[in-house]
DNA sequence: CAGTGGTCTAGACCACGTT
DNA sequence: ACGTGGTCTAGACCACTGC
């Protein structure tokens, strides 16, 4: 891990400790620079990745303070990445049951989210999410053969995030996620165990590769009791 | 306007008019210094932002390449900023009707949300905003006196975020978003002309100044058939 | 091995807030 | 006027990719 990560890393456990307090300063860039025997743009470098964390707020010409509103709470926030197996392990008990497993060509509105021919195969999976034996979420994903190979339905009813990040070795960049509310349907009442007035939650995402190529297009319900997207945005710089 | 950020705005224009196109790689960071008779920490700064706003992708030891999916859609992620009168401006017909608008001490739920003692009064405003005559959202929206002052009715009819930002020139900083579907109200039912079985998307936030301070904790509700949220994320850099 | 982006330096000057 | 963070430089070396 380079200097500026190390660095950023270490600060931030001095805020999460208590060290520094909510609305205290931090020593000055110059100071931080002596400490840690580097030069400024270095220890610049670190906290930027606390600002965008949300964690210290900076004042040209007056100095850098932990966000007062800084609250563990926001630790949440950045990791919903993982996939539902990564973000509940170790809190809840996950389970999956694959309802269908498929090896298709696309349909024109899915190579287009995939950015793909439609002459490129795609899996189209079909699952059912427990926590702690309980309906949790229900996802249609399709994938690109051409990005995702080897995927069997063993794998699929594990995590296939860590298959991805793990097995081959690749990299996750970023996701869109669109979110909506939508009315319950036969398939919502019938796996989610819901009501027919019961509304969804529905995060529909496309989600990239370091690389660029998107790898997976997916429909996400969640029963509305149980479950809720929590995003952090920065206003934009421009 | 620092120079990073003027070629950052340059690049982008490139990009966008199709200069470059979706997986063309760009000239070399060495290059690119030369081009704007800059060094290459400054281009690297500008290609950061370019980055953060997933227009490029980085490839150490092979280059730097315009998004394989970037596409012009992406625009609105970051633009619910500025509060919806700012968003839907030029687009759609935005008006509101303040339904309440009172000056009182905040339960204890709202002063935990604002960071503020429960001694310090708030604003509570209640709003029906509509788009081209139709209804569109209902938002609860609680404010500190200690942080906005001079809010009238008046203000709360037209945009309360162009206030804050053109009148007391204050900065907006980030915004922590909870959104859940949820049933309809009677309120919404009455207000948003829905039907007591359709889905409400439900938006809870609280949005902060530049310096830290929450000047916002708001409740949105939307008929799920007219409103969804689009949301970017990068993948933790930690 | 050549070529690319990633990290880092030591120092300079600028912009902004506070006193 | 002073102190702070913001920007910028010219150059060096490291890390990774691909031929």
């Amino acid at each position: 891990m380079s200097l500026y990560q190390e660095i950023a890393k270490h600060l931030r456990q001095k805020i999460e400790d208590g060290n520094y307090q909510p609305g205290e300063a931090l020593p000055r860039q110059a100071d931080l620079a002596s400490e840690y025997n580097t030069s400024r743009v270095t220890i610049q470098k670190a906290l930027d990745m606390l600002f965008n964390d949300n964690l210290i707020i900076r004042k040209q010409g007056s100095g850098t303070f932990v966000s007062p509103t800084y609250s563990s709470a926001l630790d949440i926030i950045s990791s919903q990445y993982g996939g539902t197996t990564q973000l509940f392990s170790g809190k809840a008990d996950v389970s999956t049951k694959v309802l269908h497993f498929e090896i298709r060509l696309p349909t024109n509105e899915e190579s287009k989210q995939l950015n793909i021919s439609t002459t490129v195969p795609v899996y189209d999976i079909y699952r059912l999410r427990k926590l702690d034996q309980e309906p949790y979420e229900l996802t249609k994903s399709i994938m690109p053969l051409s990005v995702i190979s080897n995927l069997t339905q063993e794998v699929a009813e594990h995590s296939i995030f860590s298959f991805i990040q793990n097995d081959l070795k690749m990299a996750i960049g970023s996701a869109v996620r669109r979110i909506s509310a939508d009315k319950a349907t036969d398939d919502d009442i019938k796996y989610l165990d819901c009501l027919k007035e019961d509304p969804i939650l529905q995060i529909t995402q496309t989600v990239s590769l370091k690389d660029g190529r998107i790898f997976e297009y997916s429909h996400t319900r969640h029963r509305y009791d149980k479950g809720s997207i929590v995003v952090f945005n920065k206003v934009p710089l421009s």
